[in-house]
DNA sequence: CGGGATCCGTCTTGATACTG
DNA sequence: CAGTATCAAGACGGATCCCG
């Protein structure tokens, strides 16, 4: 994707302005989900094609790393890096936001 | 646009989570931009199909609001509600994040 | 003529079925 | 369980059209 402009916000919007990217975020960061299977029960069901590529994304840009669990099958955890973790406040502020402003939303869960 | 759950990220990505909206609301609320041909000047070259359709759902969310000027052609300027305003700190947050995480990133112009 | 809506081809995103 | 392949749906960009 490329970017559109040296604004941070535009920046920044290349790669978290859509639907799900925050979400996965949230899971990583407020819900400590980290396999795959676990953000696909999240209740906005995300299809695996679409969580497939966010994960990708989110490891290209230096915001999350995937290790490898399980001794013999193919298993892999995600995890916020530091850099990922700088987005909490962010998050943060949204949820401020969207409390005062939309009605009826709580923390799912 | 149905919302996916009652998260209060969730909730505002359903209305702020796409590329271009806070775009937008960058242009109203930073550059103090108001009028159509304002918006497309912007460098990351917004369309004018996209501009119509997130300036209607700005306002549709109550974010926005239109008033006509000039006295006799049909001109409209948009500006920011209250509401719309509450958004700043989140737009604030993310010029943060992305100055402190994203190469090369400025305020433009 | 200038503001903005509509149409259409293309690219992107998403849902579902399926595989290692 | 953790993804990939396939196909459908939606978003975008640009041109054009329409109205005051």
């Amino acid at each position: 994707m490329n970017r559109r402009s040296d604004c941070p916000i535009s920046c920044a919007l290349d790669l978290i302005g859509d639907r799900w990217t925050l979400i996965v975020l949230r899971d990583l960061l407020f819900f400590n989900k980290t396999r795959f299977d676990e953000f696909l029960e999240s209740p906005e069901h995300i299809s695996t094609s679409v969580l497939t590529d966010r994960l990708h994304k989110l490891e290209r840009a230096g915001l999350i790393e995937k290790t490898p669990y399980s001794s013999h099958r193919l298993r892999m955890t995600y995890s916020p890096t530091e850099k990922g973790k700088t987005l909490a406040p962010v998050l943060n502020e949204i949820v401020c936001w969207a409390r005062q402003n939309i009605e009826d939303t709580v923390m799912y869960g």
